[in-house]
DNA sequence: CTCGAGACTTGGAATAATATTT
DNA sequence: AAATATTATTCCAAGTCTCGAG
């Protein structure tokens, strides 16, 4: 396959996932609930008229009557639950409407529409090793011989001494220098800084200079105090009434409990799902006496609404609280976190991300959820395993408790584990992702992208060799990383069914997930997809593809009914394993990172204009980070105010707007005086009028883009994909070198998980 | 292989804190 | 100073991927 083809075919992607893919999501909402009749019912037209929001709720409950009669004829019992269960998402999909099409006109003109080149790139200078990752034997470990160490000294200043990691050293991993550089010694120091390492010592730590540990080992020393616990229930008081069959019920304490926590949540859309209160009441029912359990026998004769009210009120009174009181909550809170929210992990006193144990509850799945609405157990510190190091202070259970079990593994980066009882699966309390453990890892990660980025070119042709395999299982593997690749999708893991909301990635996808289009809007082989992703987030798009997926596609659903697998000689380990051949470390999730970190460097380098203001470039970036948003389909519900906080900037901007005029006019009549008058205090007088319009529209440019802004981003989410997806190396040098603050794009928490960027990245950092 | 347990990353919503307006 | 809007932080569910046993 030659470099030409390659090339043309990566304009055809950038499109589609820059335009069309956004435009979508937008058209989608005129046709979101129009897929499932497709099949049926296939050409039934598109032009089927818009719904508006308000028309959702409607069209939806439509809906799920039309899925069930439709899936009464035709497939399983067990299916039809599923597509039922599918139709629900739709509140989800909801999400995804309006916020028209001057957004999209908008980013082409921005040039969005712009194909990412995948340029390929002599070498990426790399400024930086890649953490361990390449090689992991030959790096040594942070010091053989302080094995023995004694642990609770915490290190500071020499630790800043170690020499840099140094650029020759970096790229490429495997002629790196052996071991044995720190001559500085790292045995500890004596006492001095022992229990309160200095705090601004402690921040600047770089861990990034230093040595990291070989393969597996985590940390040699980790002592913390354990978990807090969730505060024990404090039973109503005797004016909050539970009214059962609309009579008083007084209910016993642990029924009482599990009450509140369907009373607290009764505004919530959860506790009309039937599933959610089925699954409440079913365990509800498992905490009351026997006498209770006699009483109450139906969930809609149960009356909450007087303790619903008990605790609003409660949560207005917090609000109304005193200054001092305030403080004091404020206080106590910091006490908490200053004592539990810490521990030392090799010399270092690092912040723990989660410290509290969370609390019971009711389980609230998303998407629909076969669990959802079951009770959440109080965790007890029999619960509880403790991993620390073996010389550490064990943290002491509460009093007249023990702990489940204490264990020193440091293989792994937990301190604190549980099961919990919905699932069954193990919940960790880690460290803050700026910690060393968190951050080496991450930077590790956007190293693999960027070995990726050397060898995406010969693993593109690869796949694309594979469409035209013998084997059936290569063809599969093909396009589905053709998909993973193009279009960011995640790996699609098999999920056990009942356990969980029916959503599904890549390897995962369903027959039923695509629609085949020879030829749509004028485009050829267009692939229609629109399935339930994480979260029960729905995907939807169109995509033209080679003409050889096509085919593919074609004969992959072959004789199959709509519940069959798309891909069904795959899953994430087969193509896992398979992409580890290609590229040590390469597994799927890392095309989403590599796919996402070069779009916003190819996006920063199109949008920016070089000399455009601050708050200008900050929206190019913006645009740049939503791009990879779209990308990577992160969308969010419009906040709740959206509306009315969009017609309080417009009316902002109005008045500025005739601020300016007003000003302008000013400007005038004063040039008119000065042109007479022709004195120095007429002249000032022009010069201060003409500094007042300057403002007055630095100030209205400053409205518009934030308007334009939050418009932009009506549905998009651009958290995920700043904290997950884009090397932060990126983003920082961009704004050393247009002379952005970093603040202004980076908050404090941000700036904390990313400080080893901020320092390595200098303004020519290629990722 | 396959399967399940385990560990760790990724995800949007809820909530708390802070800033801005009234 | 209260009310409201906006932003930051917390929360915890839901993914990915690895590993070891059968």
């Amino acid at each position: 396959m030659s470099g030409d083809h390659l090339h043309n075919d990566s304009q055809i992607e950038a499109d589609f996932r820059l335009n069309d893919s956004h435009k979508h999501k937008d058209k989608h909402k005129d046709r979101e609930h129009r897929h499932k009749e497709h099949k049926k019912d296939k050409d039934k037209d598109r032009e089927k008229s818009k719904h508006s929001n308000s028309e959702h709720k409607d069209s939806e409950k439509k809906h799920k009557e039309k899925e069930k009669t439709k899936h009464k004829d035709g497939s399983s019992e067990k299916h039809k639950d599923k597509h039922k269960d599918r139709d629900k998402e739709k509140r989800k999909e909801e999400k995804i409407r309006a916020s028209g099409d001057a957004k999209i006109k908008k980013e082409k003109e921005n040039g969005f529409s712009s194909p990412p080149r995948i340029k390929d790139e002599p070498e990426d200078d790399g400024y930086f090793a890649s953490p361990k990752e390449d090689i992991k034997p030959l790096k040594r470990p942070r010091d053989e011989d302080d094995a023995d160490y004694k642990p609770k000294k915490i290190k500071t200043e020499d630790i800043k001494k170690e020499k840099k990691r140094k650029p020759e050293e970096e790229e490429d991993g495997k002629l790196k220098k052996p071991k044995n550089k720190d001559k500085d010694k790292k045995v500890p120091e004596p006492d001095n800084k022992k229990k309160k390492p200095k705090k601004e010592e402690e921040q600047k730590w770089k861990w990034w200079e230093e040595e990291r540990y070989p393969e597996g080992i985590k940390w040699k020393f980790l002592e913390h105090k354990g978990p807090v616990f969730a505060p024990p229930y404090e039973p109503l008081p005797e004016s909050v009434k539970f009214y059962y069959d609309g009579k008083v019920m007084k209910l016993s304490p642990k029924a009482e409990e599990v009450a509140t926590f369907f009373a607290k949540m009764l505004d919530h859309e959860y506790t009309t799902k039937e599933i959610f209160r089925k699954n409440f009441f079913k365990d509800w029912r498992k905490e009351m006496t026997n006498e209770e359990k006699n009483t109450i026998t139906s969930l809609s004769k149960c009356d909450f609404t007087h303790m619903n009210q008990y605790f609003k009120a409660q949560s207005e009174a917090r609000k109304q609280m005193s200054k001092e009181e305030k403080l004091k909550i404020k206080e106590e809170n910091e006490k908490l976190l200053k004592e539990y929210g810490f521990c030392i992990m090799d010399n270092h006193r690092e912040r723990i991300a989660n410290f509290k144990i969370e609390p019971p509850g009711l389980f609230l799945g998303r998407g629909n959820h076969p669990k959802t609405g079951m009770l959440k157990r109080r965790i007890m510190p029999e619960d509880i395993i403790i991993n620390c190091s073996k010389d550490a202070k064990v943290p002491s259970p509460p009093p007249g408790h023990k702990w489940k079990e204490v264990r020193h593994d440091n293989k792994v980066t937990w301190l604190v584990s549980w099961t919990q009882n919905i699932q069954g699966s193990i919940k960790y309390i880690m460290l803050n992702p700026s910690s060393r453990i968190k951050g080496e890892k991450d930077w590790q990660k956007y190293e693999t992208a960027r070995r990726l980025k050397k060898c995406v070119d010969k693993i593109r042709n690869q796949y694309r060799e594979d469409w035209k395999s013998k084997e059936m299982k290569v063809r599969q593997r093909a396009v589905a990383l053709y998909f993973i690749d193009k279009l960011a999708l995640r790996a699609g893991n098999e999920k056990e069914e009942g356990e969980t909301a029916d959503t599904v990635g890549c390897c995962s996808l369903r027959v039923e997930h695509i629609n085949l289009h020879p030829e749509l809007d004028g485009q050829e082989h267009v692939v229609e997809f629109d399935f339930p992703g994480k979260d029960s987030i729905r995907y939807y798009n169109k995509v033209p593809v080679e003409r050889r997926v096509f085919k593919n596609l074609q004969l992959f659903m072959e004789n199959k009914q709509p519940e069959d697998d798309l891909f069904d000689r795959l899953n994430t380990g087969i193509l896992n394993k398979h992409l580890q051949d290609l590229m040590e470390g390469l597994t799927a999730k890392v095309f989403r990172t590599y796919n996402a970190s070069i779009t916003l460097q190819q996006q920063l380098k199109e949008l920016t204009a070089p000399d455009e203001n601050i708050p200008a470039k900050i929206l190019s970036y913006n645009r740049a980070n939503r791009a990879v948003a779209i990308l990577c389909n992160h969308q969010r519900a419009p906040p709740k105010t959206f509306e009315k906080s969009m017609m309080n900037l417009q009316s902002k901007i109005d008045a500025k707007k005739d601020q300016l005029a007003d000003a302008r006019r000013n400007l005038k009549s004063a040039k008119a005086d000065a042109k007479v008058m022709k004195d120095a205090k007429t002249k000032k007088v022009v010069e201060s009028k003409k500094k007042a319009v300057q403002r007055l529209e630095e100030q209205l440019m400053k409205l518009e883009v934030q308007a334009t802004e939050r418009e932009e981003n009506k549905q998009i989410a651009l958290g995920t994909s700043k904290l997950n997806y884009l090397d932060p190396r990126i983003t920082v040098a961009w704004c050393k070198k247009w002379g952005v603050p970093i603040e202004k794009i980076y908050n404090k928490t941000q700036r904390e998980k990313f400080a080893w960027a901020m320092d390595m990245a200098n303004e020519d950092f290629e990722f």
